[in-house]
DNA sequence: ATTATATTTCTAAGAATATCGAAATGAATG
DNA sequence: CATTCATTTCGATATTCTTAGAAATATAAT
């Protein structure tokens, strides 16, 4: 499970590249990520649980939240690939639009009442 | 198609990884990569095909043969990546194995005759 | 031209993946 | 302790991927 193409099946999916870019700027809890993606819960949740497996993520608990952050220390390759992927990736207009959604987003507001 | 996720989709496989690997060296065709890998030689065949279709690697007639090579110049962020995806890949016991196989491979003799 | 052969394309099967909604879990709040 | 709410798990479906063998293609050799 530490070969390199097991990390490359754990990036090639751009739900979850979005995820992990989302990340990078600070820890977020699911229903955080879940508005900005805009992919149901359970979708989110089993993305997550991938990228948790692949040690990739890391999750904490706090309060009735789970944040979830980038491990660290970070997997040796993947530490590697992914500034020169990151920096790609930002010039991707959605992922550019889930940054300026992530500097908004209050889990207080969207989480549970309605929307 | 020129997305990084698609890219990571192409070099998401074992195989495909195997196949670059090898292309590293020198160029070789299609007969000697199916003899090396040791699939069948549709599967190498269509592999080989999502490799060109994602201009990683470029082919060239030779005779009855049709020589496979890297693609160059290469992918901007294939080239940034692959370098440090080869160098763990050296650590693939498979990998090592195919490229012994590779340096003694002879054309003449497996294309064809039987084995 | 006929044959041999290297490669691709077609067809089909099985495995893996992405997705959602509903139900279950489990912790925090009142 | 009952309720609320964030998250996970389950069940089900649709899609994509990997693979192989057979048929088709095209080129070289005889």
């Amino acid at each position: 499970m530490h070969e390199p193409v097991d990390l490359l099946k754990a990036i090639s999916d751009h739900g979850r590249l979005r995820i992990l870019k989302l990340l990078e700027t600070r820890s977020l809890c699911v229903c955080e990520i879940t508005e900005i993606i805009g992919l149901a819960t359970s979708t989110i949740s089993s993305h997550l649980n991938l990228l948790k497996n692949s040690r990739l993520i890391e999750d904490e608990k706090d309060g009735k939240w789970i944040n979830y952050r980038l491990a660290s220390p970070a997997d040796p390759l993947f530490a590697q690939l992914w500034p020169l992927i990151s920096k790609r990736l930002e010039l991707d207009p959605v992922v550019a639009a889930d940054k300026k959604k992530a500097a908004q987003v209050d889990r207080y507001k969207i989480c549970g009442n309605g929307k």
